[in-house]
DNA sequence: CTGTGCCTC
DNA sequence: GAGGCACAG
């Protein structure tokens, strides 16, 4: 499976703004807090990847493809610290971090297509500043989601998360996409935006629960709920969340990503292969 | 930037 | 009704 460098974990490090500062005399580099689970596709921050473009931001991390307009992944923690009362910003705009030359996706890419500007990090999960919450609005963390997927079942999801931290949890979210075609609320489309934006096929998230605190990743256990879910980019009006949960084996399966890879083998063995059937509000 | 609409809880 | 997701002009 993917794996990355020592040196590049260190690089990572520093270049995380967020990142809580451990002990120095800790054995192992801390990865970035949004990466903490792992980093699935070995992303880097290498325009000599432009499929797999690692960016990091202090407030999520994701893997972008530049060909694709979207990324691949979205990864970020979500805790109560990140949640306060800075108001939805609502300012979408293309992401001028992106390598020179590369084409910026812009809010009008979407306009008309009949595909919401879909988060993946949400925008109620980054309320703590008004830079944080405008930094989820940046066109680099959306994709084109149909608006029933969107709004409906995943905006449930979402909301479900944040009753978690409400209820005196941590989480670890792992957003992401594959595939190609979805049907909108103007029927299916491969692509928008003359094609330089791809409609993704399946929407998929992982999230972990662990109980306020415990935020070393050392303390997931084979316990500890994981979430994992699975849903078609379709504008149908689809059942609630709970009834796409999957395994995160199938998603891997399915992506050919490591995820969780930070987590104790013996123990990720057992969390991939478990379908949660907890509670879905 | 303002106004409007729909949905869930 | 409040909060969350958006859209159009």
């Amino acid at each position: 499976m993917t794996r990355f460098s020592v040196p590049a974990l260190l690089l990572l490090g520093f270049l995380a703004v967020s990142c809580g500062d451990e002990n120095e005399a800790t054995p192992t580099p801390a990865l970035p807090e949004h990466l903490t689970l792992g980093n699935p596709s070995g992303a880097a921050a290498d325009p000599a990847q432009p499929t797999n473009y690692l960016l990091l931001k202090s407030q999520y991390a994701l893997s972008y493809h530049r060909d694709k307009g979207i990324p691949n992944w979205v990864s970020w923690h979500l805790s109560p610290e990140w949640l306060g009362t800075a108001a939805r910003q609502d300012d979408f705009r293309a992401d001028a971090t992106l390598p020179a030359g590369w084409y910026q996706v812009s809010t009008s890419s979407y306009t008309g297509s009949g595909f919401d500007r879909g988060h993946n990090c949400p925008s109620a999960d980054r309320t703590r500043t008004v830079a944080d919450n405008s930094a989820t609005f940046l066109m680099t963390n959306m994709i084109p989601q149909a608006p029933n997927n969107n709004q409906r079942t995943w905006a449930t999801l979402e909301s479900y998360c944040r009753t978690l931290v409400d209820e005196g949890n941590e989480l670890y979210i792992l957003m992401g996409n594959y595939g190609k075609g979805g049907s909108g609320s103007n029927g299916y489309q491969t692509t928008i935006d003359n094609g330089r934006v791809t409609v993704p096929q399946r929407i998929w998230k992982v999230i972990v629960v662990l109980p306020q605190g415990s935020d070393d990743v050392l303390r997931i256990s084979s316990s500890t709920r994981v979430i994992a879910v699975d849903t078609p980019n379709d504008n149908a009006q689809l059942p609630s969340w709970g009834s796409y949960r999957t395994s995160v084996d199938a998603i891997e399966q399915a992506t050919g990503y490591d995820i969780l890879s930070q987590v104790a083998p013996a123990v990720q063995a057992t969390l991939e292969a478990r379908v949660d059937n907890g509670p879905t509000q």
